[in-house]
DNA sequence: CTTTGGATCGTCT
DNA sequence: GACGATCCAAAGG
């Protein structure tokens, strides 16, 4: 169980995102192992927040790996990605998707969904969801991931088999051909 | 099973 | 002032 150096960010976001796959996100008692990631670049890639260069929300993006970029999606849900690439060039992985590994309990709680509805909802299974299960707003935007209150660890599992897409949600042109969505099958 | 619409707000034009 | 890296409940087939 170890954490992931600075260096396994400062790469292109496509690579830091298969490896990402597999790995175990973290926040005390809440554990789980990710299992759908989306990757998203610089100035290159018209689907990125960056693409039009640095705004005070995007900031975080162009500056050292490793740390967190979190913001809010539709006025309601907040996503969280990891800053990749060397400081100065911008990219990060979205999370989009994890599996319960502990303390579902208390990301049912944190989701704030009424246990008799516990059955047919996904857990995490989304971006939003996620973010929601374990907590996360945007007071976690611009903090370090290694050492952090929320981190990621990698337990040694490697992926048996994943597949490769489109990312999800795009607006027409935007990038939507290019196949940077990693997903354990 | 698939489709639809409402919720809701920070960000950039 | 419009829109979006979403989610879910409700309605329809």
């Amino acid at each position: 169980m170890k954490p992931l150096e600075p260096a396994f960010f400062e790469r292109d976001p496509v690579l830091v995102a298969q490896g990402l796959l597999n790995m175990l996100l973290v926040r005390g008692e809440r554990r789980g192992r990710i299992v759908e990631v989306e990757a998203y670049g610089g100035i290159d890639d018209p689907a990125s927040h960056a693409w039009r260069g640095m705004t005070p929300r995007t900031e975080v993006m162009f500056g050292p790996p490793g740390r967190w970029y979190v913001y809010l999606s539709y006025g309601i849900h907040w996503c969280i990605n990891a800053v990749c690439d060397s400081e100065g060039t911008a990219g990060a992985v979205l999370l989009r998707a994890i599996e319960p590994v502990s303390g579902s309990e208390e990301m049912w709680n944190s989701r704030a969904v009424p246990q008799n509805k516990r059955k047919r909802l996904g857990l995490a299974d989304g971006p939003g969801k996620l973010a929601s299960a374990f907590g996360i707003d945007g007071s976690f935007g611009g903090q370090p991931i290694r050492d952090s209150e929320l981190t990621i660890l990698d337990d040694g599992v490697a992926v048996a088999s994943s597949s490769v897409t489109t990312r999800i949600g795009l607006s027409p042109g935007r990038g939507k051909d290019l196949l940077r969505r990693f997903v354990v099958d």
